[in-house]
DNA sequence: CAACCGCCCTGGGAGC
DNA sequence: TGCTCCCAGGGCGGTT
């Protein structure tokens, strides 16, 4: 499930096979991702060179000579780097190839993911999206002043990415507990003191992610097609009736907003 | 406007 | 073994 992490560990995975290549080849084999691939899409792609490999929120932005190549890997996509390509198999919906005979292969099963060009630099879906997480910019005064009008249970307010960009699911539930919150805590009732230890602790949380390569449960995959290791270290997400790590009681699940929610109900008050 | 809910999709696991 | 059912979930878009 790409988060942040597994997102900047791709990003950080193909950044050196494409930086500053000529794009030479496309091939779509299925459009239909989150939204349609644009049936241009060859002929808007090959002969730009590659002028930098960002990441902003969840999203990949390839910035080519002329407009960005927006890569979302949504809940089930990974992206790899292949020298040569073996045959596509099933999923393999995009191959980027460039001049060096890299192949950038997009898998996504699920497609719930997007593969998008945009003649701009600045596309309509980064325009809403709150500060990234481990940059200065998401602070605890940003945070608590935006928490004071909002009702919503702590865990999704910090998952809307308007507020702070980049925590899914997993990391919502981990950092959570790591600042010892009830994620039904509703936001507004929470602390600037207890804000104070959920910045330090989404920060942590991510960057130990990313130190780690990701979290791969059951489709993550790096760049190099290697797993992430993460999932080891988590300590509430997926051990739902298992002992909290910390004090031993048992760790419980609810739903919220559609979404499964892990937490420790006697560590998170 | 904020909050909530439905929807898109497929593979994997549980249960029978 | 094989079928069916349920679940995973990011984020848009529509409704309350």
């Amino acid at each position: 499930m790409p988060e942040l992490p597994e997102v900047e560990t791709t990003r950080r995975g193909i950044e050196p096979a494409i930086n500053l290549q000529t794009i030479a080849s496309v091939s779509v084999r299925n459009a239909k991702l989150r939204w349609p691939v644009n049936p241009d899409l060859a002929q808007r792609l090959v002969g730009q060179q590659v002028k930098s490999v960002h990441r902003r929120a969840k999203y990949l932005i390839i910035q080519l000579e002329r407009g960005i190549l927006l890569i979302h890997l949504g809940m089930s996509g990974h992206l790899r780097v292949l020298k040569p390509a073996p045959a596509p198999e099933k999923h393999d919906h995009v191959d980027i190839t460039f001049g060096n005979g890299v192949v950038l292969r997009y898998n996504d099963p699920r497609r719930f993911g997007a593969v998008l060009w945009h003649p701009e630099n600045q596309h309509p879906l980064l325009e809403k999206l709150g500060p990234e997480p481990l940059s200065e910019a998401f602070s605890v005064d940003q945070l608590y002043t935006l928490s004071r009008r909002s009702s919503q249970p702590i865990k999704t307010f910090i998952m809307d990415q308007q507020i702070v960009v980049g925590v899914g699911n997993i990391y919502a539930c981990e950092a959570l507990f790591k600042a010892r919150i009830n994620p039904k805590r509703t936001a507004n009732k929470v602390s600037k003191a207890r804000y104070e230890k959920l910045v330090v602790a989404i920060k942590e949380t991510l960057a130990k992610a990313i130190e780690q390569g990701g979290t791969t449960l059951r489709d993550f995959k790096q760049a190099e097609g290697k797993p992430g290791y993460f999932a080891q270290q988590l300590t509430t997400y997926g051990r739902a009736g298992q002992p909290c790590n910390h004090c031993g009681s048992t760790i419980k699940t609810i739903k919220q907003a559609q979404r499964s929610t892990f937490y420790c109900p006697q560590c998170q008050r």
